[in-house]
DNA sequence: TGTTAGCACTCTATTTTGTCGAGTGCTAAC
DNA sequence: GTTAGCACTCGACAAAATAGAGTGCTAACA
């Protein structure tokens, strides 16, 4: 037995149709369908076919079919439509991308909260990883207690600081000295390369401040990664909209997966090697999301992709759309961020 | 009648019960308790007082009592005694507070991390209020296509930036020229007049570059105010733990409301002037939150009060509990920021 | 006068039972 | 290969039955 034209065409009617409705799908349901001209037991027998070949479950007899993961993996390999995105959606959208967004942190946050409306999924965004990035400026600004600021700007506009430890022997006018000889020497330099070059380079004027120098450069690297915290989640709560946790305990057990952001950040990172991605069910390696399927999209910056952001949705997901968004804001946030980011 | 000891004793009995059950308390419950060595006959009597006097309510005939808001006010103001943290709680705090905190945004997520892990509540934390700090350092640093970035540095050690235009005749050079004149004259001046003293002294040597002056200002006011969507939270989800919100509705409402940030910002900006708040029930403005009982205390460096934090449940609040875990994380915080958030 | 035992009553939560309807698989006929 | 027909299964829902917690009131007691 194998998978025909018909069946293919029953099963993604089948899968529209719960993507909609969220309950089982029943034969006299499918058979209303005009373009197949069926009756409900043909369809039936249909059915019983595709349960054989492991596209549809049934949660007990006498109830309808559900798709399985395998189901919407094909699906989205090779049956789904693309959903073009209504005027008011690219409103929204647009509505969420053009409020002030003079920072990376505003930026992130918009667009995921742009991405949760769209799609009344929940979206993630990952913060740009900054390797790839090249320096513009660092500055060295002097406080109380031996304290200092270290202030790092890339060449595409994104800073980061913080605060280190100054020895007591480094005056307050030297950190000023040290800013211009750091920027001079590492002005359009990797990001990623910066703490091999100060260990080979570590030489010359600044040779006697070499541990402090370390410090500052450990501080630096440490600050391009973006870590777990950072990255932003918008709409979880939409989840509860969906039958599927309408139960408090699976609601639950879903926000306690998704606030650790660990796991988050974790598929984020490796979904930064593609353009998308998407893992349905199972395919998902956690656990706690073996329900749900993952769609991500990277950003970048010219050539170099920054981070990623996508949506988590149960696998009844709306994939078409959810795709078309992504594409959409991947796009729009390259553009976003290409344009320093500035708006207002 | 009045409200003679003993009922204050059994009132307090009976809120300490419903807090630890959730479950409307019964007259034999308390009855049993030793200290009093009534029948539950007698306690009968003396809730139905209670009740007539407003702190105590029945759902329905035949079932216990559930204490008002007019009671936990009472309770909190009167009765209440303070519950002393384990060590394991301290223990708990002292590690979310000790990881790498090298930044304000990271020390207002990991206050409102442990903050929530320790209380099962949802936990709230404002980022300081800049306005009465004063200026150490402003630097503009040149990016490509007429843009700069704005990096302004706290004699607190706090760094806010904001990329901002440059027109073209303001050349890169001058941008470092401005940067000093700017952290020279503005030195050591609280961030909320500078607005007003550039718009004073606009003269001297930068005068022809008053236009340009007064968007780095306005970039700079800008920054100084936190808004809405930094405020932290954390531990959203543990009210789906009370059976208050095992009703997914309920649970809907309530994190629909917190997710917003709005109401929260200005909750905690209002009680950003006292040490303390508590409103509990229908104390609280918002109708959101007439089942909530919100608990503040404010954080400062040196004398100002920087920004505020607190706790969000249901009015059947562990009130002693949060009231400590609060007055210790208060101190852990300032001074956490008065250390310039430097631990490793 | 305050306290208490006793009792009838109320109301909810839970369990049990019955009914309805959607959907199935199978068979036989077209 | 398709379809009508039919017996069967199972969950959803409603109605009825039951249990139990708690109350208010009364009368008696110290």
């Amino acid at each position: 037995m194998e998978l025909d034209a018909r069946k293919l065409g029953i099963l993604k009617a089948i899968i529209d149709e719960y993507i909609m409705s969220a309950s089982p799908v029943g034969s006299r349901a499918i058979s209303k369908h005009e373009e197949f001209n069926l009756s409900s037991a043909t369809i039936r027998n249909e059915m019983a076919d595709l349960e054989e070949l492991g596209y549809l479950e049934q949660p007990h007899t006498s109830a309808g079919r559900v798709p399985s993961d395998k189901a919407y993996r094909l699906y989205v390999d090779r049956m789904m439509q693309r959903a073009a995105l209504s005027d008011d959606e690219i409103k929204l959208i647009r509505a969420h991308m053009s409020a002030k967004l003079d920072e990376v942190e505003s930026v992130m946050k918009q667009t995921a909260q742009a991405l949760s409306a769209v799609t009344n999924y929940t979206a993630m965004v990952m913060p740009p990883m900054l390797a790839a990035n090249r320096l513009r400026h660092i500055q060295l600004v002097p406080l109380r207690e031996g304290r200092a600021l270290v202030v790092i700007v890339t060449t595409t506009g994104f800073a980061r600081d913080a605060i280190i430890r100054v020895p007591e022997e480094v005056r307050s006018g030297e950190l000023e000295r040290i800013s211009r000889i750091l920027t001079e020497r590492f002005y359009d330099c990797r990001m990623d390369h910066i703490g091999d070059m100060i260990a080979k380079e570590m030489s010359g004027e600044l040779y006697e401040r070499r541990a402090f120098l370390c410090s500052v450069m450990e501080a630096v690297e440490r600050k391009m990664e973006p870590d777990s915290p950072n990255v932003q989640l918008s709409g979880t709560n939409n989840m509860l909209h969906y039958p599927e946790y309408s139960d408090v305990n699976k609601a639950k057990t879903f926000l306690a997966a998704v606030e650790g952001r660990n796991m988050l950040y974790d598929m984020l990172k490796r979904a930064s090697k593609l353009e998308f991605s998407i893992t349905i069910g199972n395919e998902n390696e956690d656990e706690m999301f073996k329900d749900c399927s993952i769609v991500t999209a990277t950003y970048q910056v010219g050539e170099e992709p920054l981070g990623s952001f996508g949506i988590i949705g149960p696998t009844r997901m709306n994939y078409g759309k959810v795709i078309s968004v992504l594409e959409y804001m991947r796009r729009s946030l390259s553009e976003v961020l290409s344009a320093d980011q500035d708006e207002d």
